[in-house]
DNA sequence: GTCGCTTCCTAGGAGTCCTAGGCATATCCT
DNA sequence: AGGATATGCCTAGGACTCCTAGGAAGCGAC
Protein backbone atom coordinates (compact mmCIF):
# COMPACT_ATOMS: atom_id res chain seq x y z
CA UNK A 1 0.00 0.00 0.00
CA UNK A 2 1.41 3.19 -1.13
CA UNK A 3 1.70 6.25 0.89
CA UNK A 4 -0.26 9.02 0.43
CA UNK A 5 2.79 11.68 1.05
CA UNK A 6 0.61 13.76 3.78
CA UNK A 7 1.54 16.98 5.35
CA UNK A 8 0.21 19.37 7.44
CA UNK A 9 0.36 21.90 4.72
CA UNK A 10 -1.52 19.59 2.66
CA UNK A 11 -3.89 18.72 4.95
CA UNK A 12 -4.52 22.26 5.60
CA UNK A 13 -4.83 23.65 1.63
CA UNK A 14 -7.20 20.31 1.19
CA UNK A 15 -9.23 21.88 4.08
CA UNK A 16 -9.25 25.11 2.52
CA UNK A 17 -10.15 23.88 -1.13
CA UNK A 18 -13.40 21.90 0.66
CA UNK A 19 -14.38 24.79 2.64
CA UNK A 20 -14.13 27.50 -0.60
CA UNK A 21 -16.32 24.70 -2.31
CA UNK A 22 -18.73 23.92 0.04
CA UNK A 23 -18.74 26.02 3.24
CA UNK A 24 -16.41 25.87 6.01
CA UNK A 25 -19.16 24.14 8.58
CA UNK A 26 -18.66 21.33 5.53
CA UNK A 27 -14.91 20.82 6.67
CA UNK A 28 -14.60 17.82 8.89
CA UNK A 29 -12.11 15.53 9.23
CA UNK A 30 -14.50 12.53 7.61
CA UNK A 31 -15.08 15.29 4.14
CA UNK A 32 -11.33 16.15 4.35
CA UNK A 33 -10.30 12.95 4.32
CA UNK A 34 -11.95 11.32 1.76
CA UNK A 35 -10.81 14.22 -0.54
CA UNK A 36 -7.39 12.97 0.05
CA UNK A 37 -7.95 9.50 -0.53
CA UNK A 38 -7.07 8.55 3.24
CA UNK A 39 -8.82 8.05 6.46
CA UNK A 40 -9.84 10.34 8.57
CA UNK A 41 -7.76 8.56 11.88
CA UNK A 42 -5.04 9.26 9.41
CA UNK A 43 -5.24 13.42 9.85
CA UNK A 44 -4.56 12.96 13.16
CA UNK A 45 -1.24 12.27 12.43
CA UNK A 46 -0.72 15.92 10.84
CA UNK A 47 -3.47 17.94 12.74
CA UNK A 48 -4.03 17.99 16.43
CA UNK A 49 -7.99 18.36 16.08
CA UNK A 50 -10.69 19.62 13.90
CA UNK A 51 -10.33 23.18 15.74
CA UNK A 52 -6.81 22.94 15.15
CA UNK A 53 -6.95 22.36 11.36
CA UNK A 54 -9.76 25.26 10.95
CA UNK A 55 -7.74 27.19 12.95
CA UNK A 56 -4.53 26.52 10.39
CA UNK A 57 -6.77 27.49 7.52
CA UNK A 58 -8.01 30.59 9.07
CA UNK A 59 -3.89 32.16 9.44
CA UNK A 60 -3.29 30.60 5.52
CA UNK A 61 -6.11 32.68 4.39
CA UNK A 62 -4.98 35.79 6.46
CA UNK A 63 -1.36 34.91 5.08
CA UNK A 64 -2.73 34.64 0.99
CA UNK A 65 -4.65 38.12 1.71
CA UNK A 66 -1.98 39.79 2.88
CA UNK A 67 0.18 38.94 0.36
CA UNK A 68 -2.51 40.00 -2.34
CA UNK A 69 -3.24 43.39 -0.72
CA UNK A 70 0.67 44.13 -0.26
CA UNK A 71 0.87 43.33 -4.16
CA UNK A 72 -1.50 45.17 -5.06
CA UNK A 73 -0.73 48.46 -2.73
CA UNK A 74 2.98 48.26 -4.03
CA UNK A 75 4.06 51.45 -5.38
CA UNK A 76 0.37 53.15 -4.57
CA UNK A 77 -0.13 56.25 -2.42
CA UNK A 78 -3.26 57.74 -1.61
CA UNK A 79 -6.84 57.08 -3.10
CA UNK A 80 -4.88 55.11 -5.16
CA UNK A 81 -3.74 52.71 -2.40
CA UNK A 82 -7.47 52.71 -0.49
CA UNK A 83 -8.68 50.99 -3.69
CA UNK A 84 -5.84 48.62 -4.55
CA UNK A 85 -6.09 47.89 -0.85
CA UNK A 86 -9.87 47.19 -0.30
CA UNK A 87 -10.28 45.55 -4.03
CA UNK A 88 -7.45 43.20 -3.34
CA UNK A 89 -10.05 42.30 0.27
CA UNK A 90 -12.81 42.06 -1.73
CA UNK A 91 -12.02 40.29 -4.43
CA UNK A 92 -9.97 37.20 -1.85
CA UNK A 93 -13.49 37.06 -0.38
CA UNK A 94 -15.35 36.78 -3.08
CA UNK A 95 -12.64 34.14 -4.37
CA UNK A 96 -12.44 32.25 -1.39
CA UNK A 97 -15.20 32.90 0.34
CA UNK A 98 -14.69 29.32 2.74
CA UNK A 99 -10.93 30.80 3.84
CA UNK A 100 -12.68 34.07 4.16
CA UNK A 101 -14.92 32.76 6.53
CA UNK A 102 -12.32 31.25 8.73
CA UNK A 103 -10.86 34.48 9.36
CA UNK A 104 -13.76 35.68 11.07
CA UNK A 105 -15.05 32.24 12.56
CA UNK A 106 -14.59 31.86 16.46
CA UNK A 107 -11.91 29.48 16.56
CA UNK A 108 -9.00 29.31 19.18
CA UNK A 109 -5.39 29.02 17.80
CA UNK A 110 -3.24 27.92 18.79
CA UNK A 111 -0.75 31.11 19.85
CA UNK A 112 2.25 29.42 18.81
CA UNK A 113 0.99 29.35 15.22
CA UNK A 114 -0.31 32.41 15.20
CA UNK A 115 3.51 34.02 16.53
CA UNK A 116 4.70 32.44 13.22
CA UNK A 117 2.31 33.43 11.34
CA UNK A 118 2.86 37.00 9.48
CA UNK A 119 -0.52 37.48 7.85
CA UNK A 120 -2.50 38.98 10.55
CA UNK A 121 0.23 41.38 11.91
CA UNK A 122 1.30 42.80 8.57
CA UNK A 123 -2.67 42.92 7.00
CA UNK A 124 -2.55 45.44 10.53
CA UNK A 125 0.21 47.46 9.55
CA UNK A 126 -0.06 47.66 5.63
CA UNK A 127 -3.10 49.42 6.53
CA UNK A 128 -1.22 52.34 8.59
CA UNK A 129 1.25 52.31 5.54
CA UNK A 130 -1.58 52.88 3.01
CA UNK A 131 -2.70 55.76 5.68
CA UNK A 132 0.47 57.62 5.49
CA UNK A 133 -0.22 59.98 2.69
CA UNK A 134 -3.65 61.41 4.77
CA UNK A 135 -1.50 62.73 7.50
CA UNK A 136 -3.72 61.61 10.39
CA UNK A 137 -1.96 61.28 13.86
CA UNK A 138 -2.60 59.02 16.58
CA UNK A 139 -5.36 58.06 17.77
CA UNK A 140 -6.98 59.33 14.76
CA UNK A 141 -4.83 57.13 12.60
CA UNK A 142 -6.12 54.28 14.59
CA UNK A 143 -9.43 54.71 14.17
CA UNK A 144 -9.39 55.30 10.76
CA UNK A 145 -7.52 51.91 10.71
CA UNK A 146 -10.13 50.01 12.41
CA UNK A 147 -13.41 52.25 10.85
CA UNK A 148 -11.17 50.97 6.86
CA UNK A 149 -11.28 47.46 8.78
CA UNK A 150 -15.21 47.46 9.50
CA UNK A 151 -16.07 48.94 6.30
CA UNK A 152 -14.27 46.43 4.59
CA UNK A 153 -15.04 43.27 6.18
CA UNK A 154 -18.72 44.31 6.73
CA UNK A 155 -19.18 44.83 3.40
CA UNK A 156 -18.35 41.65 1.87
CA UNK A 157 -19.96 39.74 4.83
CA UNK A 158 -22.95 41.25 4.14
CA UNK A 159 -22.75 40.67 0.45
CA UNK A 160 -21.50 37.17 0.99
CA UNK A 161 -25.23 36.77 3.09
CA UNK A 162 -27.08 38.00 0.17
CA UNK A 163 -28.23 41.24 2.64
CA UNK A 164 -27.61 43.78 -0.66
CA UNK A 165 -31.35 42.33 -1.81
CA UNK A 166 -31.86 46.41 -3.64
CA UNK A 167 -31.95 47.02 -6.83
CA UNK A 168 -28.33 48.64 -7.01
CA UNK A 169 -25.33 46.23 -7.80
CA UNK A 170 -23.15 45.89 -5.07
CA UNK A 171 -20.40 47.11 -7.59
CA UNK A 172 -21.50 50.48 -7.72
CA UNK A 173 -22.11 50.67 -4.23
CA UNK A 174 -18.83 49.53 -3.20
CA UNK A 175 -16.95 51.99 -5.52
CA UNK A 176 -18.74 54.97 -4.15
CA UNK A 177 -18.32 53.60 -0.68
CA UNK A 178 -14.81 53.75 -1.80
CA UNK A 179 -15.41 57.37 -3.27
CA UNK A 180 -16.87 58.10 0.91
CA UNK A 181 -14.29 56.40 2.51
CA UNK A 182 -11.34 58.51 0.91
CA UNK A 183 -13.01 61.84 1.11
CA UNK A 184 -13.52 60.80 4.97
CA UNK A 185 -9.36 60.51 5.47
CA UNK A 186 -8.94 63.74 3.71
CA UNK A 187 -11.76 65.34 5.86
CA UNK A 188 -11.43 63.20 9.30
CA UNK A 189 -13.34 65.46 12.14
CA UNK A 190 -11.86 66.74 14.75
CA UNK A 191 -12.12 65.99 17.80
CA UNK A 192 -15.10 67.21 20.62
CA UNK A 193 -18.25 67.92 20.11
CA UNK A 194 -18.86 67.22 16.54
CA UNK A 195 -20.53 69.90 14.76
CA UNK A 196 -22.30 70.28 11.58
CA UNK A 197 -21.45 71.92 8.46
CA UNK B 1 -45.13 11.96 33.06
CA UNK B 2 -45.89 15.35 33.01
CA UNK B 3 -45.86 17.00 29.65
CA UNK B 4 -42.76 19.83 29.21
CA UNK B 5 -45.14 22.16 27.20
CA UNK B 6 -43.22 22.84 24.38
CA UNK B 7 -43.40 25.01 21.81
CA UNK B 8 -41.83 26.34 18.69
CA UNK B 9 -41.37 29.49 20.32
CA UNK B 10 -40.05 27.83 23.52
CA UNK B 11 -37.79 25.60 21.29
CA UNK B 12 -36.31 28.60 19.46
CA UNK B 13 -35.71 30.97 22.11
CA UNK B 14 -34.03 28.55 24.11
CA UNK B 15 -31.50 27.62 21.26
CA UNK B 16 -30.75 31.11 21.00
CA UNK B 17 -29.79 31.26 24.84
CA UNK B 18 -27.77 28.53 24.11
CA UNK B 19 -26.00 30.44 21.76
CA UNK B 20 -25.23 33.02 23.80
CA UNK B 21 -24.08 31.59 26.29
CA UNK B 22 -21.39 28.85 24.67
CA UNK B 23 -22.07 30.04 20.90
CA UNK B 24 -24.02 29.59 17.79
CA UNK B 25 -21.73 26.48 16.63
CA UNK B 26 -22.68 24.84 19.65
CA UNK B 27 -26.27 25.02 19.27
CA UNK B 28 -27.58 21.40 18.95
CA UNK B 29 -30.62 19.65 19.54
CA UNK B 30 -29.12 17.36 22.34
CA UNK B 31 -28.36 20.36 23.93
CA UNK B 32 -31.15 22.44 23.38
CA UNK B 33 -33.06 19.17 24.47
CA UNK B 34 -31.40 18.55 27.78
CA UNK B 35 -31.53 22.65 28.45
CA UNK B 36 -35.53 21.95 28.28
CA UNK B 37 -35.68 18.89 29.89
CA UNK B 38 -36.54 16.48 26.99
CA UNK B 39 -35.27 14.42 24.60
CA UNK B 40 -33.75 15.28 21.08
CA UNK B 41 -36.31 13.32 19.15
CA UNK B 42 -39.44 15.69 21.32
CA UNK B 43 -37.95 18.70 19.69
CA UNK B 44 -38.62 17.54 15.83
CA UNK B 45 -42.36 18.09 16.31
CA UNK B 46 -42.03 21.41 16.88
CA UNK B 47 -38.59 22.68 14.37
CA UNK B 48 -37.79 20.57 10.95
CA UNK B 49 -34.34 20.42 11.82
CA UNK B 50 -31.07 21.82 13.37
CA UNK B 51 -30.89 23.90 10.20
CA UNK B 52 -34.61 25.00 10.62
CA UNK B 53 -34.23 26.11 14.29
CA UNK B 54 -30.99 28.13 13.55
CA UNK B 55 -32.77 30.14 10.71
CA UNK B 56 -35.61 30.61 13.46
CA UNK B 57 -33.09 31.95 15.75
CA UNK B 58 -31.29 33.87 13.49
CA UNK B 59 -34.75 35.75 12.69
CA UNK B 60 -35.79 36.06 16.20
CA UNK B 61 -32.62 37.75 16.51
CA UNK B 62 -33.55 40.07 13.93
CA UNK B 63 -36.89 41.04 15.15
CA UNK B 64 -35.08 41.73 18.46
CA UNK B 65 -32.38 43.68 16.95
CA UNK B 66 -34.92 45.76 14.62
CA UNK B 67 -36.94 46.44 17.64
CA UNK B 68 -34.34 48.04 19.78
CA UNK B 69 -33.07 50.07 17.06
CA UNK B 70 -36.87 51.16 16.47
CA UNK B 71 -37.02 52.51 20.40
CA UNK B 72 -33.70 53.67 20.37
CA UNK B 73 -34.28 56.10 17.18
CA UNK B 74 -37.98 57.14 18.14
CA UNK B 75 -37.94 60.93 18.38
CA UNK B 76 -34.22 61.36 17.41
CA UNK B 77 -32.72 62.90 13.89
CA UNK B 78 -29.52 63.68 12.05
CA UNK B 79 -26.40 62.73 14.58
CA UNK B 80 -28.87 61.72 17.62
CA UNK B 81 -30.58 58.85 15.65
CA UNK B 82 -27.36 58.03 13.85
CA UNK B 83 -25.76 57.74 17.23
CA UNK B 84 -28.91 56.28 19.18
CA UNK B 85 -29.08 53.91 15.67
CA UNK B 86 -25.16 52.56 15.74
CA UNK B 87 -25.41 51.89 20.07
CA UNK B 88 -28.34 49.68 19.74
CA UNK B 89 -27.08 47.67 17.40
CA UNK B 90 -23.66 47.54 18.84
CA UNK B 91 -25.09 46.93 22.42
CA UNK B 92 -27.52 43.86 21.29
CA UNK B 93 -24.39 42.34 19.48
CA UNK B 94 -22.90 42.56 22.94
CA UNK B 95 -25.57 41.42 24.85
CA UNK B 96 -26.42 38.44 22.52
CA UNK B 97 -23.88 37.45 20.81
CA UNK B 98 -24.89 33.96 19.95
CA UNK B 99 -27.86 35.34 18.18
CA UNK B 100 -26.25 38.13 16.10
CA UNK B 101 -24.16 35.77 15.19
CA UNK B 102 -26.58 33.27 13.29
CA UNK B 103 -28.15 36.74 11.65
CA UNK B 104 -25.23 36.21 9.83
CA UNK B 105 -24.38 32.54 9.63
CA UNK B 106 -24.87 31.31 6.31
CA UNK B 107 -28.18 29.49 6.70
CA UNK B 108 -31.20 28.72 4.16
CA UNK B 109 -34.09 29.70 6.16
CA UNK B 110 -37.49 29.04 4.73
CA UNK B 111 -38.92 31.87 2.78
CA UNK B 112 -42.41 31.31 4.21
CA UNK B 113 -40.44 31.98 7.57
CA UNK B 114 -38.84 35.34 5.99
CA UNK B 115 -41.74 36.80 4.60
CA UNK B 116 -43.47 36.17 8.26
CA UNK B 117 -40.59 37.83 9.90
CA UNK B 118 -40.80 41.67 9.93
CA UNK B 119 -37.18 42.11 11.18
CA UNK B 120 -34.73 42.36 8.38
CA UNK B 121 -36.78 44.16 6.07
CA UNK B 122 -37.59 46.71 9.09
CA UNK B 123 -34.20 47.34 9.48
CA UNK B 124 -33.37 48.13 6.35
CA UNK B 125 -36.13 50.65 6.75
CA UNK B 126 -35.15 52.65 9.87
CA UNK B 127 -32.13 52.93 8.14
CA UNK B 128 -33.62 54.99 5.28
CA UNK B 129 -35.71 57.24 7.86
CA UNK B 130 -32.93 57.62 9.73
CA UNK B 131 -30.61 58.90 7.15
CA UNK B 132 -33.98 61.64 6.01
CA UNK B 133 -32.69 64.27 7.59
CA UNK B 134 -29.18 64.09 5.32
CA UNK B 135 -30.65 65.22 2.38
CA UNK B 136 -29.39 62.14 0.41
CA UNK B 137 -31.07 61.38 -2.86
CA UNK B 138 -31.30 57.55 -4.46
CA UNK B 139 -28.60 56.17 -5.62
CA UNK B 140 -26.20 58.06 -2.80
CA UNK B 141 -29.04 56.74 -0.18
CA UNK B 142 -28.90 53.04 -0.70
CA UNK B 143 -24.84 53.35 -1.12
CA UNK B 144 -25.19 55.39 2.02
CA UNK B 145 -27.00 52.63 3.69
CA UNK B 146 -25.01 50.22 2.75
CA UNK B 147 -21.73 51.22 3.84
CA UNK B 148 -23.01 52.31 7.29
CA UNK B 149 -24.85 49.04 7.52
CA UNK B 150 -21.41 47.36 6.95
CA UNK B 151 -19.28 49.88 9.25
CA UNK B 152 -21.81 48.41 12.17
CA UNK B 153 -21.79 45.02 11.26
CA UNK B 154 -18.14 44.58 10.08
CA UNK B 155 -17.11 46.67 13.99
CA UNK B 156 -19.11 44.63 16.19
CA UNK B 157 -17.65 41.92 14.13
CA UNK B 158 -13.83 42.18 14.53
CA UNK B 159 -14.44 43.46 17.75
CA UNK B 160 -16.23 39.82 18.85
CA UNK B 161 -13.56 38.45 17.49
CA UNK B 162 -10.92 40.26 19.26
CA UNK B 163 -9.42 41.92 16.38
CA UNK B 164 -9.12 45.16 17.98
CA UNK B 165 -5.61 43.95 20.06
CA UNK B 166 -4.36 47.83 19.90
CA UNK B 167 -3.86 49.68 23.59
CA UNK B 168 -6.91 51.92 22.48
CA UNK B 169 -10.26 50.34 23.18
CA UNK B 170 -12.80 49.75 21.00
CA UNK B 171 -15.41 52.29 22.63
CA UNK B 172 -13.05 54.98 22.06
CA UNK B 173 -12.84 54.20 18.03
CA UNK B 174 -16.33 53.16 18.12
CA UNK B 175 -17.93 56.82 19.07
CA UNK B 176 -14.61 58.77 16.97
CA UNK B 177 -15.81 56.25 13.95
CA UNK B 178 -19.89 57.30 14.65
CA UNK B 179 -18.42 61.49 14.65
CA UNK B 180 -16.78 60.37 11.34
CA UNK B 181 -19.70 58.53 9.68
CA UNK B 182 -22.13 61.61 10.27
CA UNK B 183 -19.56 63.64 9.05
CA UNK B 184 -19.24 61.71 6.00
CA UNK B 185 -23.09 62.14 5.63
CA UNK B 186 -22.99 65.71 5.85
CA UNK B 187 -20.50 65.74 2.88
CA UNK B 188 -21.20 63.09 0.82
CA UNK B 189 -18.78 63.02 -2.51
CA UNK B 190 -20.42 63.82 -5.76
CA UNK B 191 -20.34 61.03 -8.49
CA UNK B 192 -17.65 61.47 -10.53
CA UNK B 193 -14.03 61.64 -10.35
CA UNK B 194 -13.06 62.10 -6.98
CA UNK B 195 -11.40 64.75 -6.69
CA UNK B 196 -9.13 65.75 -3.51
CA UNK B 197 -9.49 69.07 -1.87
C1' DG C 1 -66.22 8.55 30.78
C1' DT C 2 -64.49 7.90 26.16
C1' DC C 3 -62.57 9.32 21.63
C1' DG C 4 -59.03 11.50 19.16
C1' DC C 5 -55.20 14.58 18.71
C1' DT C 6 -50.98 16.08 20.13
C1' DT C 7 -46.90 15.52 22.80
C1' DC C 8 -43.29 13.09 24.27
C1' DC C 9 -41.09 8.72 24.59
C1' DT C 10 -37.95 4.49 23.30
C1' DA C 11 -35.29 2.27 19.73
C1' DG C 12 -32.17 2.45 16.27
C1' DG C 13 -29.35 3.70 11.86
C1' DA C 14 -25.94 6.54 9.83
C1' DG C 15 -22.33 9.84 10.30
C1' DT C 16 -19.04 12.50 13.09
C1' DC C 17 -14.68 13.21 16.12
C1' DC C 18 -11.08 11.14 18.24
C1' DT C 19 -7.96 7.40 20.63
C1' DA C 20 -5.36 3.08 20.82
C1' DG C 21 -2.61 -0.02 18.89
C1' DG C 22 -0.59 -2.58 14.67
C1' DC C 23 1.67 -3.11 10.31
C1' DA C 24 3.96 -1.41 6.43
C1' DT C 25 6.89 1.94 4.41
C1' DA C 26 10.52 5.35 4.22
C1' DT C 27 14.92 6.99 6.18
C1' DC C 28 19.24 6.73 8.51
C1' DC C 29 23.58 4.34 9.96
C1' DT C 30 27.17 1.35 9.44
C1' DA D 1 23.33 -3.23 0.82
C1' DG D 2 21.03 -4.48 4.95
C1' DG D 3 19.25 -3.70 9.47
C1' DA D 4 17.35 -0.46 12.98
C1' DT D 5 14.52 3.26 13.76
C1' DA D 6 11.05 6.39 13.00
C1' DT D 7 7.03 7.65 10.63
C1' DG D 8 2.57 7.20 8.01
C1' DC D 9 -1.47 5.12 7.39
C1' DC D 10 -4.39 1.51 8.75
C1' DT D 11 -8.33 -1.10 11.49
C1' DA D 12 -11.23 -1.20 15.54
C1' DG D 13 -14.04 0.97 18.53
C1' DG D 14 -16.33 4.41 21.98
C1' DA D 15 -18.95 8.50 22.63
C1' DC D 16 -21.77 11.81 20.63
C1' DT D 17 -24.64 13.86 16.97
C1' DC D 18 -28.88 14.24 13.73
C1' DC D 19 -32.91 12.32 12.39
C1' DT D 20 -36.84 8.67 11.52
C1' DA D 21 -40.32 5.31 12.94
C1' DG D 22 -43.59 3.84 15.77
C1' DG D 23 -45.67 3.47 20.57
C1' DA D 24 -47.62 5.31 24.95
C1' DA D 25 -49.27 8.88 27.78
C1' DG D 26 -51.46 13.23 28.62
C1' DC D 27 -55.05 16.74 27.12
C1' DG D 28 -59.48 18.67 25.29
C1' DA D 29 -64.22 17.85 23.28
C1' DC D 30 -68.25 15.54 23.54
Amino acid sequence: MARAGLTTERVTVAGAEVADEVGLDQVTMSRVARRLGVKDASLYTHVRSLEDLRGRIALLAADEKTVRIAEATAGRAGRDALIAFAGAWRDYAHEHPGRYAATQAPIRIDPDLVAKAPGPRRAIELTYTMLRGYGLAEPDLTDAVRLLRSAFHGFVSLEAAGSFAHRRSPQQSWVRALDALHTLLEHWPPPGEGDSR
